[in-house]
RNA sequence: GGCCCCAUCGUCUAGUGGUUAGGACAGCGGGUUUUCAAUCCGUGAACCGGGGUUCGACUCCCCGUGGGGCUGCCA
């Protein structure tokens, strides 16, 4: 099966978008097919310079990598594939030559009607409560004297022609059947004034040469859905198969806006999540395993993805899920992986790491309990430099931990450190010392190990304190305890 | 306004005529005889409304209601 992605180079790649990319990119890998990428700048006034190459780095983080079409090579745009060009500004005579057969055929027609006249139709048809369509004024101008106006260069541009006749129903892979009136049907513009086709004549024509058998997209396409099909009609053509996608939506249940929440996929880059845990949360908007598993790999999403799992309603875009896939995933992360992934946070906030050669020993303690990169120097940081200790926290009411017996706490902490000898120095001998010495004094193990935990990390949460007293060693582990006895 | 789409816990969803309406996230409670945003266990929480069809409807049909999309020489 062969698939593709169209993004308009007007922006920064949506989470919407990727969504979409990434069912139609699961369908083409499971069926071992093609995932094309195709760029629909149409519109140049609204495109956007460098967002081709923003949008193919978003994938390619995502690992969604388009087969043909348009992709990146070592950062720069390029084009494979026997059915280029790709990018619809670099077809425009293609596009011309189809509205013209159409327009020979009887299919279409010209229109030279100005802005202004459109507008004061529209206008007037709103009042008088009639959905706002072209009037086919110009539908009845002799061909010869629209050509003849054509060479004299006044502007038109071409519309298509919605003939009469039964309703038009289509198949949706999603939705079912649907069916539409045709004198619902605006005679759309095919071809505009400057030359270049609208998205409907190019969604058509393209794909139908680009061998498309699956048109995946979003739900706002579905009522110009009547249109394509007429244009595969008349071109004679078969059409692919459609499947529209509902809209992610803002808490409100309004359409996902920039306003009330960060949309496009750069952002959440940038924030640190890992392509597997988005990835897993926009198949999970959606679509369902019909299973309890929750975690998914790209690979087992190729397997078990199908449309006739995919929801029909829109979902709200609630991160809350994200941010727990985003701490499985990092979790599941290898060691190397794990350290690539934190490395840039440290490099920024927590140098000296690098070059400590007993790093990746310290690393799975962290890995466990983080869920960002950026907490990772933090959770670091008591290995490397002396923590600030506040009596606030040493104290803990509900550990057995007071003001009064702090001092003698920590010191049965410093004598048992200092009496554990180099050959016991195991994470297990520490542990069952502790033990016996909280039960010889009568104490709960809490008492000993939260003030040791505080004084040796100055934080609220860590990996345990025996963990932390291995990482660090008896001589500093001491150290800090001593200082922590004697604040300022 | 017109056309089209949609409707199960707060959120994402399972369910395809007979279920104690299941799971996950979040919430809450507890365990982890040491913390935590980690981990384990437990818990509360839903079929938009009204008519049909049927022995029986969350499931099928109709009508409302609500939400969304489109209604551009944007995509």
């Amino acid at each position: 099966m062969r698939t593709r992605f169209a993004p308009s180079p007007t922006g920064l790649l949506h989470v919407g978008g990727l969504r979409t990319a990434l069912y139609a990119w699961l369908l083409a890998k499971k069926s071992k097919g093609q995932f094309l990428l195709r760029i629909e700048d149409t519109d140049q006034e609204r495109s956007i310079p460098g967002t081709i190459e923003s949008i193919l780095r978003c994938l390619q983080w995502a690992d969604i990598v388009p087969d043909e079409g348009v992709t990146l090579e070592r950062g720069m745009i390029a084009q494979k594939g026997p059915h280029g060009p790709y990018i619809q500004s670099e077809r425009k005579e293609l596009y011309q030559e189809h509205a013209h057969h159409l327009l020979a055929q009887g299919h279409a027609y010209r229109c030279f009607c100005s802005k202004e006249r459109l507008e004061s139709m529209r206008k007037a048809q709103e009042e008088r409560h009639q959905s706002p369509m072209y009037d086919r004024h110009c539908i009845a101008i002799p061909k010869e004297e629209a050509e003849r106006r054509t060479k004299d260069n006044e502007p038109n541009v071409l519309r298509m022609k919605i003939p009469d006749g039964p309703a038009i129903t289509m198949d949706d892979a999603i939705r079912g059947t649907l069916r539409f009136e045709r004198h619902t049907i605006d005679d759309q513009v095919l071809l505009k004034s400057d030359g270049f086709p609208t998205y409907h004549l190019a969604h058509v024509v393209d794909d139908h040469l680009m061998q498309i058998d699956l048109v995946l997209r979003g739900e706002e396409w579905l009522s110009s859905l009547p249109k394509h099909i007429l244009l595969f009609q008349f071109f004679g053509w078969t059409p692919p198969e459609y499947a529209h996608v509902s809209l992610l939506l803002n808490k409100d249940r309004t359409k996902l806006s920039k306003r009330q929440h960060a949309v496009s996929v750069e952002e959440y880059i940038a924030k640190g999540y890992l392509p597997q845990a988005l990835l897993n949360f926009l198949a999970l908007l959606g679509w369902s395993s019909g299973t309890t598993q929750e975690i998914f790999s790209l690979q087992e999403l190729i397997e078990e993805f199908s449309l006739d799992r995919v929801q029909k309603a829109g979902a709200i875009f609630d991160t809350e899920k994200l941010d727990w896939l985003q701490g499985q995933w990092v979790r599941k992360l290898a060691p190397e992986e794990f350290f690539a992934y934190i490395r840039p946070a440290i490099e920024q906030h927590l140098p000296e790491a690098l070059v400590d050669p007993n790093l990746p020993k310290k690393l799975p303690l962290i890995q466990e309990r983080i869920t960002f990169a950026h907490e990772a120097p933090d959770m670091l940081a008591y290995f490397y430099r002396v923590p600030t200790v506040t009596a606030e926290l040493l104290v803990n009411e509900k550990q057995g931990v007071t003001q009064e017996n702090l001092p003698q706490l920590l010191q049965i902490a410093t004598s048992v450190l200092q009496d554990t000898a180099p050959e016991s120095w195991t994470e297990e001998h520490l542990l069952k010392t502790f033990r016996d010495t909280a039960k010889s004094h009568s104490l709960k193990l809490g008492q000993l190990l939260w003030p040791l935990r505080v004084a040796l990390t100055g934080r609220a949460y860590s990996p345990g304190a025996v963990e932390v007293t291995m990482v660090l060693g008896k001589e500093t582990s001491i150290k800090r305890i001593c200082s922590a006895l004697s604040p300022g």
